[in-house]
DNA sequence: TTGAAAGCGTTACCAA
DNA sequence: TTGGTAACGCTTTCAA
């Protein structure tokens, strides 16, 4: 690899002439621009980073934090952070916490170790001390606060809507699959649900479940209709789940959505490819993540005067787990 | 941040002993070390990665570069990689390139910029020759090379595997997707199955699909239908175009797996989700990511003698969008 | 408009 | 067993 000592002596010119005109500060005159560019060109140099990050103490890596990849809501976010970065040239460090504090340590270590610009986490510890004393911009994904920049979706909002769907389907007798007790944005959508349900008086029954794992959301579902089998409506914890339940449904040879209506939540790109396809309550992922990362480089660029916790809406987004409503004219 | 020259200074020594007890290399007196583990403690010092780095001009990062992490067989091999990875306090820096020589290109020239001390790719151009100089060690990752090491599994075996049992099970007239053609282990579970399919006189027909995306998907098993509406067995490019296929006929309201059946590719999670769970070839995808990064870490320390190109096993998975074969006794 | 040199935090060589 | 110091590749200040 070709050093910056190697352009200014191709050009016959100094290392500090060649920087400036890498970065385009201080004077340099349009011949030696000219000559200098040649030389790069010719010996294909490319900045060395590391130099760069050790000298600047800021690198053009970000942190991104991930409870885990595996379940496809998070790629989905990953691919929307990593887009709107690749498009300024920032590239990703990614880590997967498992939602263990000690792997969530390790991984802020790392960034820390390794000059990252800039951090977005997506992880759901109620605990945020080890954010605390940074001295790096922070960005929170898919996650509430105050304390710090965050993007998210309308969990309250979002359980109101799925169980307003099922309660102007006909749904009589509820059963709610509640997420994880830590992580907040489960919670948020399961409290607005209840909200609604208790609003409108409707009976319902809940199924505790403590993980998005795949393997586990089989087991919730056999559990559902064991407990609660006069069950008329599903409202699951994300669509993972509410595969899950579909797929017990029909093993047990009930009619979707005649007999049991089902409503999932993320609108995972799966969802549309069971049978029948998912109704469920779409989180923009993608572009939460997208808006993840301009709010970071926001931080990073010291601007002033934006919004620093940014809610976007979620949809219900009709297929057929759910019945059709008649339209009064 | 604290530096070695704060440890030092709290310790009372000169940085080349800090350097020393903290490499463990050269000689350093107990009593020493002591005075100097205290300090840092202390002081809460960690080594900054960059300068390092910049020394060794080796960092302890990896560059993982994907197609498309959204395609879910991809978290799996992620996960796989970062899991062995993390163990031996190696990180990640992943890039997805979408296929896109220029995404690849650009990725590579950030791994070299970022001194990652090695490179594993599960992309799939056949031109590979953005790896040529690259004086680093790569692995390629689902993906065969004899120039390179590599990490796969037996995709020929694999085809035939999905081709057999689907013989075996009496299918008279199977249709197969053949995914991207610049997609080697696309082409090699393709070829597989015609293969076999030959071999056994088996009629067949063939639906080209040029991407693994999602939304394209549902069109092709469209296509299918239309085109060769006889059909009484799929052997599917993969899960995703699978799970496609079986949502269209069980719109079409053809009876799985008696009027038709389905052999999918890969084994992703949601696979035994669908309904009727979806019968498959496996690829031991997470297992295939740890392999490779085993192999990388065995390049990165220039070990001798072990085998450089690891073809793991593929298996049918049966599952219910396949007939019951009789046990013959 | 240009160049010399200090400095970023670390490691490794050599001398003490 | 320890310490001084050059070096890694770059940016920035200061002087010319």
């Amino acid at each position: 690899m070709a050093t910056i000592k190697d352009v200014a002596k191709e050009a016959g010119v100094s290392v500090a002439t060649v920087s400036r005109t890498l970065n385009d500060n201080g004077y340099v005159h349009e011949d030696t621009r000219k000559l200098i560019k040649d030389a790069i060109k010719k010996l294909n140099y490319k900045p060395n980073e590391v130099a760069r990050s050790l000298y600047k103490k800021k690198s053009r890596l970000i942190g991104l934090l991930l409870p885990d990849i595996r379940n496809p809501f998070f790629p989905e976010l990953a691919r929307g952070v990593e887009d709107e970065m690749q498009e300024r040239d920032f590239r990703l460090i990614i880590g997967n916490a498992d939602e263990k504090k000690s792997k969530e340590l390790d991984y802020i270590q790392t960034f820390k170790q390794n000059n990252v610009i800039g951090i977005i986490s997506a992880t759901n510890h109620t605990d945020i001390s080890h954010y605390e004393n940074l001295s790096l911009p922070v960005v929170f994904l898919d996650r509430t606060s105050d304390k710090y920049p965050s993007v998210y979706a309308d969990g309250l909002e979002g359980g109101r809507k799925a169980a307003k769907e099922m309660i102007t389907r006909g749904c009589k007798r509820i059963t709610l699959l509640r997420g994880p007790i830590e992580v907040q944005t489960a919670q948020d959508r399961f409290q607005g649900a209840i909200d609604m349900l208790v609003k409108a008086n409707v009976n319902f029954n809940v199924i505790i479940t403590d993980s998005f794992a795949f393997g586990d959301a089989e087991k919730w579902a056999k559990e559902l209709f064991e407990k609660y089998p006069d069950t008329d409506g599903v409202i699951a914890s994300n669509d993972v789940v509410a595969a899950a339940v579909l797929h017990e449904a029909l093993r047990q040879g009930k009619a979707i959505p005649a007999d049991l209506q089902i409503i999932g939540y993320d609108d995972i790109p799966l969802s549309r490819l069971l049978f029948p396809p998912l109704s469920t309550i779409k989180q923009p992922a993608y572009e939460m993540g997208r808006e993840a990362a301009k709010l970071l480089i926001r931080l990073i660029n010291n601007e002033k005067g934006f919004e620093k916790n940014i809610q976007l809406p979620v949809a219900f987004i009709e297929r057929q787990t759910t019945r059709k409503v008649e339209e009064h004219g």
